[in-house]
DNA sequence: CACGAGGGAGAACGATCGTTCTCCACAGCG
DNA sequence: CGCTGTGGAGAACGATCGTTCTCCCTCGTG
């Protein structure tokens, strides 16, 4: 196995470990477990488990921006394309492994401690924040302060599903955003 | 000091503390520091962390609801008091000693690992979903899914401002909530 | 004063865990 | 075959921390 796969295999270990358990509840020699690489490499890759966490939420950042891109970008109408945003956190909470924002959760535990963290997490909602405002851009509607109020609705749908479990919460924000768009001006479906 | 200052001496320790450092960055000797009372009272009282941490929660939770309440009720017309709600959101965000929900932090750091926590945060978040239905009932509006979308927004606005230190959340939602309200069919302000 | 109960201060204990070290197997190469 | 260095397995180390224990002081009571 070379460094690459090694660090591949250690950062699937770590998202899985991570985010099913919580940082703190999964020791370094959990992850060398679950990965099968040796503590020694895993040292060599990741000096400090700090610099896993970092590099974990990282990584989990560039795929859920991806995955979420992509899957908007299977719709042409400019409307849809925000609605969907909705739609996939719903797929989302709706997934099996489904235990609340990995960043807001680590945020939680280690970004009073590790500022390092707390920027991955300040990161990533700032990139999730302009992903939507851009989709709101194409609609061609004034986007201030509608983007930021459809990302107020993404993120308490997020927060919802998962601290109460709900997994409608998806479909409710998209409810809801309908409601904020047509208030602004985009043509409604008849 | 008898046994009920010493509770109240090691709830507001742990108040403090917990909320501003998070809850496994703090040691019981940092609690029996801060509070002035002995580790032998502090495992009368609290025969392990945990109770400590729940009983935090427990109280803080029946503050921060009661201190909305209050002034919420400052308003008479029910419309004005839901759209308080974000008003009161948004003087908390201003709080210098802002950091977040603390149930969503506790639930990051505890919530996989510690049922007595995930339940303290889901406690806390119908709560105060159900407190914001209630004042949705009082206007006579259709209360859903108005309500819940009311919360989702009131939520999104919690994290905003804890992660992207962005004060004006509460504004914000306070927005989109007269929007989705006028859009019910309040009476709207000229 | 004797004495026992209760409480405070802080040492001690035991477990956990991040990190490093030791030891050994084995491959490449003369 | 011997030498060397890389890497794996897992023991060891050191720090932290939740929890308990020891020792001593004090105070109320006979």
């Amino acid at each position: 196995m070379d460094q690459r796969a090694a660090r591949t295999a250690l950062l699937d270990a770590a998202e899985e470990l991570f985010y099913g358990r919580g940082v703190q509840a999964v020791g370094m020699d959990d992850i060398r477990s679950a990965s099968g690489v040796s503590l020694k490499r895993l040292y060599q890759l990741f000096p400090a488990k700090e610099q896993l966490v970092e590099a974990y939420l990282e990584r989990r950042d560039e795929r859920w921006r991806i995955a979420l891109a992509e899957y908007v970008a299977e719709r042409s109408d400019p409307y849809e394309r925000v609605l969907a945003v909705f739609d996939w956190l719903g797929t989302w909470f709706a997934d099996p492994g489904f235990r609340g924002c990995a960043w807001i959760n680590c945020y939680g535990e280690l970004g009073a401690v590790s500022p390092g963290v707390a920027e991955q997490a300040r990161r990533h909602k700032e990139g999730f924040r302009s992903d939507l405002r851009r989709l709101v851009e194409a609609t061609g509607l004034p986007v201030d302060p509608l983007a930021e109020e459809l990302h107020l609705l993404a993120e308490g749908a997020i927060v919802t599903a998962g601290l109460l479990d709900d997994a409608d919460a998806g479909e409710r924000a998209r409810g809801a955003a309908a409601r904020l768009l047509a208030a602004r001006g985009a043509p409604v479906k008849g």
